[in-house]
DNA sequence: CTGAAAGCGCTTACAG
DNA sequence: CTGAAAGCGCTTACAG
């Protein structure tokens, strides 16, 4: 079964023009007569012809293919984050490649994947990349971009929310309240957002000379519910439980639900992200909105502009705590 | 910003041999000898060559590039189905190229973006699809399977659930428990998957001369929770409620449980697909376990096979129902 | 095992 | 406005 695509010259053939024409009846912008174009839209159309993306991008040098490379695809978050990616990129003209990683790191594979098709940039959610990598990405000049990530030691692009500013501005809240009984329970220990946001966190609280009790999750529910519940049950009741995300606060409040313990009177829970089902009449969790729409519509700026540049560039965003019934 | 690409050419001069050998090289099964081969990857090495795919499937016409079409991102069990393809088919070679779209109906427009980069083949998750397109791409000969949709009037493959048994079979467990004041919410109404699930269900009841009372839904939490909290606020209080997708279930629930109606003494309920979230111990919905890792192998196979095929496949999983604690 | 050459389907100066 | 021609980076018979 030999696939049959119709090229510019079979069209041309037909329209009894030059294959040349063809191609510029296809390319906005070119000079062409109305009466010509007609003629070749209208053989097209008889031949079911579509021009060769990839012929083209092989002269323009232009793919219009964005890599986008994810991790942890059991996070919410990170589901919406690809939707919007995915749409906002099309209204640019651009597409997505996307590939899901289940490993610790982005590994060189991968990457050299998305070099042979020529993506124009690349977009990396939460996996690691190593600064070899990065430093090889440069080399063959093709834009990395961190989402949701920031790494000092690495020279690329990033868009982040403010973890240590969401998180101090979290923990004065929590302080407001006049809680001293605190719990953090981690994400993924090696992020850069668990990082920051403990960081944040614990040391706003740490000024004020209360020490916070660090519970290590992973960023998922299932292991949040399992800590959490064996915390309440080795006999603490700590006053407030700040999730290193929305997940993360889920499960957590799952598990004092479990243990009839009462939300948020006497224990108060507080996420990072607002994935849509933070917003769920069952849970209706306080957390962090980090401002999605915003974070991609800067990545995509950076992706746009990063041609005219040279050095990376850093945004973080701020977004801002909403109140829901987990807290009082 | 030029970007300096490295071509064969430029790595067969440094080597020292011809643009062919360099290829050779880059070629599984090409014949070369261990020396050049040492000799051509060092200079590639130092020059940080890697082959140029677009290029490659100019000739080879194997772009190894898979379309993939969603349109309810918002669905959690898409997210799950999103990663298995995107894992099994990178072990297969292939990679994705992703489109969200927001249309009712894939568009014109994006299966002709498809076709431009030419995809080997096009999955097509929840969104719609015209039979004028599904015509197109047959005349273009590249092979569309609809996953988890089914529709007899499309000339093309399929893969899904077998949406009318496993209705049946839950309608039968219903049937079983002796309930008489059975609700249906639905999805959205213009899919098979509703479609059938309705079906299924409520012949099954007719047939035993029971109406199931339906309650429209969207195949959305949101809409499920308002649809169930309105019923059940006009003096409705079913026995048990089955909802159309776990999403539209978890609604309900939740809906019960503001409304103080104990579960599954008073209303018991019932899901559809097994998303993670339904597994979780708050909810621990009880539901119809849809084979996800079967269903995208089945597509897979599919796909690796309709070349030497003509008449589209169609395939049916069954699944089974899981009990949890939102059934007796 | 290796090289020279043709060709994949396109774009884009260059002429006219 | 249009055509002939060169060339993008590759693969693949064809010789040797």
């Amino acid at each position: 079964m030999v696939k049959k695509v119709v090229s510019a010259t079979e069209v041309a053939k037909l329209a009894n023009v030059s294959q040349s024409t063809v191609s510029r009846v296809f390319t906005p912008g070119a000079s062409v007569s109305e009466k010509t174009r007609k003629k070749v839209l209208e053989a097209a159309e008889v031949l079911n012809y579509h021009p060769n993306a990839l012929a083209r991008s092989l002269i323009t040098k232009k793919t219009n293919i964005i890599g986008l490379a994810m991790k942890d695809i059991q996070n919410p978050f990170y589901h919406e984050v690809l939707g919007i990616f995915s749409k906002k990129l099309r209204e640019k003209g651009y597409f997505v490649l996307f590939v899901y990683t289940e490993n610790e790191e982005i590994q060189q594979d991968e990457i050299h994947h998305f070099l042979e098709y020529n993506v124009e940039a690349i977009i990396v959610t939460d996996a690691l990349l190593s600064s070899k990598l990065v430093e090889q990405l440069r080399k063959n000049d093709i834009p990395v971009i961190l989402f949701n990530r920031y790494e000092k030691s690495l020279l690329c692009n990033s868009v982040s929310c403010d973890n240590i500013y969401a998180a101090r501005e979290i923990a004065a809240y929590v302080y407001k309240k006049g809680y001293t009984d605190i719990v953090y329970i981690t994400g993924k220990i090696n992020t850069s957002t668990n990082r920051d946001r403990q960081k944040g966190f614990t040391e706003y609280l740490k000024e004020k000379g209360i020490d916070v009790k660090i519970i290590e999750g992973d960023y998922t529910y299932e292991r949040a519910f399992h800590v959490t519940k064996q915390f309440i049950e080795d006999g603490h009741k700590p006053e407030v439980i700040f999730g290193a995300n929305d997940i993360t606060a889920l499960g957590a409040l799952d598990a004092l639900k479990e243990k009839n313990v009462r939300i948020p009177k006497e224990t108060a829970v507080i996420g990072f992200d607002d994935i849509r089902m933070s917003s769920w009449p069952n849970y209706a969790l306080s957390t962090w909105i980090q401002p999605v729409q915003e974070m991609v519509d800067e990545t995509i700026n950076i992706l746009m502009s990063s041609k005219q540049r040279k050095e990376p560039q850093t945004i973080k965003v701020k977004g801002h705590f909403i109140h829901r019934n987990t807290t009082v």
